[in-house]
RNA sequence: GCCCUCGUAGCAUAAUGGAUAGUGCUGCGGACUUCUAAGCCGUAGAUGCAGGUUCGAUUCCUGCCGAGGGCACCA
């Protein structure tokens, strides 16, 4: 890929004539005056060699000129502004990397080949339904894991149920569910209360019966409504308690040194490993704590042979991140631990923000916007936002523009091109090059976005913001929307050969933006 | 009080420290005899405040203001 290549090649010159200094990297150019790729290494460069960014610039540009690989793929190089270097490609060029990408849009890239990456979302408690905010980790988690996997990660999508009887939100569950309470009370809880067979009157029990049912109809909502799969249901009582998993795990740490006990519990020495305090994982009442199991999963995880393992936490839990980290450090697990947090969701009612609140009854299901919108619709709304986003969502402004929604402007684009191959079909081709098309500046354009799209999946692959995906799906809609008003494809009894062949990598590319967003690609519409 | 996030136009948001802060919705104004008008073209409108680092700051640092979240032997 010729950014890729771009960059070889300055790191090439960089050694040559500044060594010792690390390249930098070469983009797309944000605008056609400045070229087709443009590179700032040598500003970065410059304060570290000691001269001015533009002679660095020139010394750069003097060494590539005598590169005879950058000589048979670049028109001209021009110095610009404070230091930039811009990269005028042949068209020639421009058509075999074209050609490239299209290839590599069906088959994948190479960017994390080989690696072992578990990933799993914030799971939703075993007491309710899926609101708006879990709909957060499990489409970014997705899409996440989609590029990954694309990018040739060896990807595992692992789903935690956190349905240990020991703990107290199972316990609670099951006071409800004898009538001696109500937390987590619903109308749905209530039909689901009403499946449960068990004659046991024990709390702990009958709110892990319960929990089963709840997470079962869960996981069924994730499955079929959401569309999402995962490889793995980890279910914490048959993985972490049925197998004394955490009570290897607390002797562990007990072997390390790692624990004290202090006011009857046992408690994690955290605070020497980057957390803010010392944390509770055995009670004074001798259960075991969320933390000590979390630890457990973590271990076994890492245990699994997975180089990265990626969690991505609901806003409420971002304290766990150090304590995480901490358990990490502590029994030196190999491999990346990434933490991901993703904001809370809230909401607007008349212009007026509110608490999502189940007392108050204003809560939004997933369910219910995916019955409203679609499963397209609301896929691209949160694949759309940065996590580090604090949304807010407001059902009936979503209601107002959900018709206008950008992901209907991408998917039509894509019906179109499809309505454009399917039509050529019944002319011949009139033996236009691709080369020639490039010289309509709307066809160059689209050329070069699909070119970035390597650019994008790259990004991601290293950096995890998955959302810039939706972000570029609507940049390459929109250059074909260009291309499609500058450029007559189909005529009365032919077709330009060129043209066709553009349009067939740009509507490979975009359906296969579509595919790792969830999103379907209809052929018309 | 301490800790973590986040503050970009009327609204929702984008921008590995880069060139003129990108996009959608809303508003205003256009073009239709042509491969799908769910489209196209034009126009208006933004980096909370004050410093600092840098050739260059929406981005990094400090303080302030504002919003959200966390500070349990809940998860």
């Amino acid at each position: 890929m010729i950014n890729r290549l771009l960059r070889e090649e300055i790191e090439k010159t960089l050694n040559v004539i500044f060594p010792s200094v690390e390249a930098e990297g070469v983009t797309v150019s944000s605008l056609r005056q400045f070229g087709d790729y443009t590179t700032n290494a040598a500003m970065v460069v410059s304060a570290r060699v000691g001269k001015t960014a533009k002679e660095t610039a020139k010394s750069i540009v003097a060494q590539l000129d005598k590169s005879e690989e950058t000589k048979k793929r670049i028109l001209k190089m021009e110095i610009a502004g404070p230091g930039f270097i811009n990269f005028f490609l042949k068209n020639e060029v421009i058509v075999s990397e074209l050609e490239e990408i299209g290839e590599k849009a069906k088959k994948g890239f190479g960017f994390r080949k080989g690696e072992k990456i578990n990933i799993e979302p914030s799971s939703a408690n075993p007491t309710g339904q899926f609101h708006i905010g879990h709909g957060r980790g499990a489409f970014y988690g997705d899409t996440l894991a989609n590029i990954l996997e694309f990018t040739g990660g060896d990807l595992t999508r692992e789903y935690y149920i956190n349905d240990s009887r020991e703990s107290n939100q199972i316990k609670e569950l099951g006071k409800t569910t004898l009538g001696q309470g109500e937390t987590y009370l619903t109308e749905k809880l209530k039909t689901q209360i009403a499946r449960l067979k068990t004659e046991s009157q024990d709390i702990g029990v009958v709110g892990f019966l319960l929990a089963r049912i709840v997470q079962s109809d869960n996981r069924e909502f994730i499955e079929k409504k959401l569309g999402i799969r995962f490889d793995i249901w980890y279910s914490e009582d048959e993985k972490l308690r049925a197998t004394l998993l955490n009570d290897r795990t607390l002797a562990a740490l007990k072997m390390k040194e790692l624990v004290y006990e202090k006011d009857g519990a046992v408690w994690l020495k955290t605070s020497e490993y980057g957390d803010d305090e010392d944390r509770v994982i055995i009670r004074s009442d001798e259960s075991k704590t969320y933390f000590l199991s979390d630890i457990s999963y973590h271990g076994d995880k890492f245990a699994r042979g997975y180089d990265v393992v990626i969690d991505v936490f609901g806003a409420d839990h971002h304290g766990h991140v150090k304590r995480m980290m901490a358990a990490k450090k502590m029994l030196g697990w190999k491999g990346d631990l990434k933490i991901f947090v993703a904001q809370m969701v809230s909401l607007k009612e008349n212009g007026v923000s509110a608490k999502m609140s189940k007392r108050a009854g204003n809560v939004v299901l997933l369910k219910d916007l995916v019955d409203e919108f679609g499963l397209d619709v609301v896929r691209w709304f949160y694949n759309e936002k940065a996590l580090s986003t604090q949304m807010e969502f407001d059902m009936a402004l979503a209601k107002e523009h959900s018709a206008k929604n950008p992901v209907f402007y991408v998917q039509y684009a894509h019906a179109r091109m499809n309505s454009i191959l399917e039509k050529a079909k019944s002319v011949s081709g009139d033996n236009v090059s691709i080369e020639a098309i490039l010289k309509e500046p709307s066809a160059k354009n689209l050329a070069l976005k699909i070119l970035q799209f390597a650019e994008v999946l790259e990004e991601i692959a290293n950096d995890y913001q998955a959302h810039r995906l939706t972000t570029y799906a609507y940049e390459l809609a929109s250059a074909f929307s260009a291309f499609y008003r500058d450029v007559q494809v189909v005529g009365e009894g032919s077709y330009n050969t060129g043209a066709l062949a553009t349009i067939n990598i740009t509507k490979i590319t975009l359906a296969k933006c579509l595919s790792l967003l969830g999103i379907s690609a209809p052929e018309k519409m």
